[in-house]
Formats: C-alpha cells, structure tokens, sequence
RNA sequence: GGAGAGGUCGCAUAGUGGUCUAGUGCGCCGCACUCGAAAUGCGGUAAGGGGCAACUCUUCGAGGGUUCGAAUCCCUCCCUCUCCGCCA
C-alpha cells in the first residue's frame, strides 16, 4: 500500500515509479476516480449522519423533559433521513470496498537509488567475497554427491508426497538440521538478533500484511477457510506487530525465526528443478528488522552483512548484486540479492534476498510507532532478508567441499553441529 | 469437540436503551507548591476517516439485526479463562 496522499497529491510521481518497475500504472487513475467518488459519498453520508444524530438526541431530550408528542413529531421526521442514509451507506461501502481492493494491488515505489532495468540482467553487481574453488576434475552437482552419500531421498520424496518434496536421509538429515541451528545461533548469539519460533500456518491477514495476498494465492498452500501454510517465515513475524504502535526506544527491533517454507510456484516448474533447487518445502533461517524511516538504508546494508555473515563463517564464495527496478518484485523498494557460489551447477544460486520494503507492509499490517509520547503515530520500516536459506546452503557446502575420494570435508563451524568433520567418512 | 464465565480509551474497573462528545483509579505528560524530590493540587492524556476550516463521522472483540436512538437488547462468529472429553 501506498499513502493515499502521495496519489493524490503527486499521481505523476507514482506512475513514473510504477513504469520504472515495468508494471502498469493505470492503477493510479483507476485509484484516483474511485477515491473522488467515496469522499464524496463519504461526505454526504456524514452530513446526514450528523443530522440524524442530532435529531435522536433532541428526542431524549424531549422525552426527558415529558414532551411526549413532540417526541413522536420528530421520530416521523426520520424515516426519510434513515432511507436517504441506508442507501448512502450502501453506496459508500461498495466504493470503499472498491478503493481498498484497488489500493492492495498498488505496487511498491523503487528507491531513487534502484537501478533502471526491465531484466536481471540489468540487475548490477555489488561486490564478492573468496573465490571460486578449484578442482582437479569436474565438480558433481550435489544431487550426485548426495545419492552417492546418501544424504538425500528424492525418490521416496516423490513418492511419499510428490515432485519437488525431499527427504533427507542420515548424514544428510543430521546436515540439515545443523544448518539451521548454526545460523539462528550465529544470528542470535552473533548477530544480536532476538529468536522467534513462529507457527506455520498464518491467516488471510497476515498473508495481506506482508503483500502475499490477494495478488499470490497460486503459490500458497491453503490448509483451512482461513489459513496457509507460510511460505517464508516473513509472514508470521511481520505480522508480530499487526495493528500495534511500537515505542520508538525499541526501535530498531531485529528478529531472526527459523521456520519451515511453503511453496506451490505454480508458475516455475520446469526451471532448477534438479535436486534442491527447486522444492515446495524447505527450511530457512529469516532476519526481520522494524526501524525508522530515516535508519532504514543503514539498516538494510546492516542486513546484507548479517546475512552474509553465514557465507563468510562457512567460508563458501558468493556474490552480491543490487536487483535492478525490474526484477525486484511489487513489494520492495530496493533489493540486494546473496548468490552463493554452486561449483557443481556452475552458477551462482540466489541464497538470500535482503528487501527494504519502507512502509509498503507496514501500511497494509497497520504497523506504526511514536516518536515520543503524545506525537502521532507513523509507519515503521520494515526490512527482510534470508538468513539464510537451507537448501541451497546445503547444495553449496557438499559442492564446494566436495573431495577427490567423493567425502565432504565441512566447513569447521559446522562440525560440532554434525558430529562430524566429514560426510561420507 | 462439549459446558460455564468473560472480552470497555496503556493497565484496572464502572456503565444493563437517551446530558456516554464512555465515568473513576493507576500509569504517563504539563503546570503549581519545593533548594530539589516525594506527597498534594490543577489541567491534559485512544485511534482512524472526511473537510481549507468551523466542524463532523466511525470504532466499547468482529459482523449482522431490533430501535428515532445500542457499550447496554437479539443472532452469528472470533478470542481468553475454568471444567469435561480427546490427544503428542
């Protein structure tokens, strides 16, 4: 959602920002005539409002003062103000109903700092970190390695559930679960992040708050009516602070949740869909920040160095790039993208993507603070990240650290995790 | 899942059809008193919408209904607590 007064005050400024994320902008003028037409509802409705209430009102007074027939006088008087209200009512309420239908499909506005482009190819690298590992014969891709260490099971995955659901086996299940209790301790007890355990399964409201809904039901999991299963810890921890006014001493709040992740993708099938790539349920460590506006550019490379961090402990390389206004989504303002290193697939894998969505959630969550007492409140900015994801970690390690003899020597943080230095071994 | 009790402006409570534009206490803010503080006194203390403004509308868990008028009466739902059942 966007401030209402932004569009009416500036529609110009909205649509060229709308055009830069190569989307369309019509919205604006469709927002525009609905919005005219309720506050002019709006208004008429008030103004009888107003007069209906303050005939109700003299008729307890009336009564009061035993005036019984100048009571009844003035009860007749309102049967024409109460139609006229009942049908401005109605109306009011279709074109609100419109304008809020209207103002969820709003895209955010990119950052002046975005880059112009219409693809990820114009999406602009940052800077990298280590180098690509060398070895003396091809690299296996880790579907390989883990069939051969028996570290996943695909198959039975496929079986047990379907495409795109995997079974991690042994060392592989013991390696998973140790990914994802390294990084929440490496963002908590590093990174000063504060841990959240949440539920996997969230409401309509909160699937709204974040900008899931309505426009992503496809690639939900719907469990119930009202519920679905989260698609990314984002949901459930965003909408911590759903229709709450924080205290500006807490800020900025940094919350990191480990939680299952829940995919249909129906649009992706077909595109790295081997091995781990791809798949409907994962786990994933995520970083949340609720900040000021002013802090949360400095909080957003903040974020990218947090997330990073993992990559850095694990010693695997990786890149980073700026996502260009194209490619960035509807959601966010401006965007870094964590690409890890797969020497196996030989390409770099998105791992982790750090969003300053600004106050595009907090408006839709009705997330907000106060400067100091007394002082209205304003919208938070709200920043996420991975931090990061499990399975693509999972991929870059046993690739990266593939050996000769076909083991995988892990990285040293890890070990005490898995109880090994070595899967395969 | 069943039965009972409850959900009121940060917290605690009052309010059972009409000066409720929701009272009171606590907390918080301001002022006074004080060298300063405590205590005390006075005043102020919810959010959102429309309007240039005066002003006005909405919100007492949510949504419907009855009524000229609903925090208050009726219906549905949600949540919390207690007990029962079931269960890891």
């Amino acid at each position: 959602m966007l401030d209402r007064d932004l569009i009416r005050r500036d529609p110009d400024f909205v649509r060229a920002g709308i055009a830069r994320k190569h989307m369309d902008a019509s919205i604006v003028d469709e927002f525009l005539t609905v919005d005219q037409a309720w506050r002019t509802a709006t208004t008429h409705l008030d103004e009888k409002k107003a007069e209906s209430n303050r005939i109700s009102k003299s008729i307890g007074q009336l009564i009061g003062q035993g005036k019984k027939d100048e009571a009844e006088a003035a009860k007749a008087q309102t049967a024409d103000l109460k139609k006229a209200i009942a049908e401005l009512e109605a109306q009011e309420r279709n074109l609100e109903t419109d304008l809020k239908s209207i103002e969820l499909q709003f895209p955010n506005l990119p950052h002046a700092s975005t880059p112009d482009g219409e693809t990820e190819n114009e999406n602009v690298f940052v800077r990298e970190w280590g180098a690509k590992p060398e070895f003396a014969d091809a690299p296996k891709p880790h579907w390989e390695i883990a069939e051969n260490l028996q570290l996943l099971d695909l198959p039975r995955g496929a079986k047990i559930t379907g495409s795109g659901f995997a079974v991690y086996t042994g060392q592989g299940a013991r390696l998973q679960r140790a990914l994802f209790n390294f990084m929440v301790d490496h963002q908590t007890l590093r990174n000063g992040y504060r841990e959240i355990y949440p539920p996997f399964i969230v409401n309509r409201a909160s699937l709204i708050g974040t900008g899931n809904l309505p426009k992503f039901e496809e690639d939900l999991y719907k469990v119930d009516d009202d519920l679905y299963l989260i698609p990314t810890a984002e949901v459930p921890v965003t909408n911590l602070y759903r229709d709450e006014i924080l205290d500006a001493a807490d800020l900025t709040v940094n919350l990191a949740a480990f939680s299952g992740c829940f995919r249909k993708e129906a649009g992706a099938a077909g595109k790295d869909t081997r091995g781990l790539l791809r798949i409907h349920q994962f786990d994933k460590v995520e970083l949340v920040k609720f900040t000021k506006p002013e802090d949360s550019y400095a909080e957003l490379e903040l974020l990218v160095k947090d997330a990073e961090s993992v990559l850095q402990s694990l010693g695997l390389h990786y890149r980073i790039v700026e996502l260009c206004t194209g490619d960035i989504g509807a959601k966010g303002s401006k965007c870094y993208d964590l690409e890890v290193w797969s020497p196996g697939v030989d390409r770099y894998l998105e791992i982790s993507s750090c969003t300053n969505f600004e106050a595009y959630q907090a408006r839709r969550a009705n997330i907000r603070f106060r400067r100091e007492q007394g002082a209205k409140p304003e919208h938070v900015h709200i920043l996420n990240g991975s931090g990061l994801a499990c399975p693509r970690l999972f991929s870059a390690i046993v690739e990266s650290f593939q050996q000769p003899d076909g083991t995988v020597l892990l990285p040293e943080v890890l070990r005490s995790y898995v109880g090994t230095d070595r899967l395969g071994a």
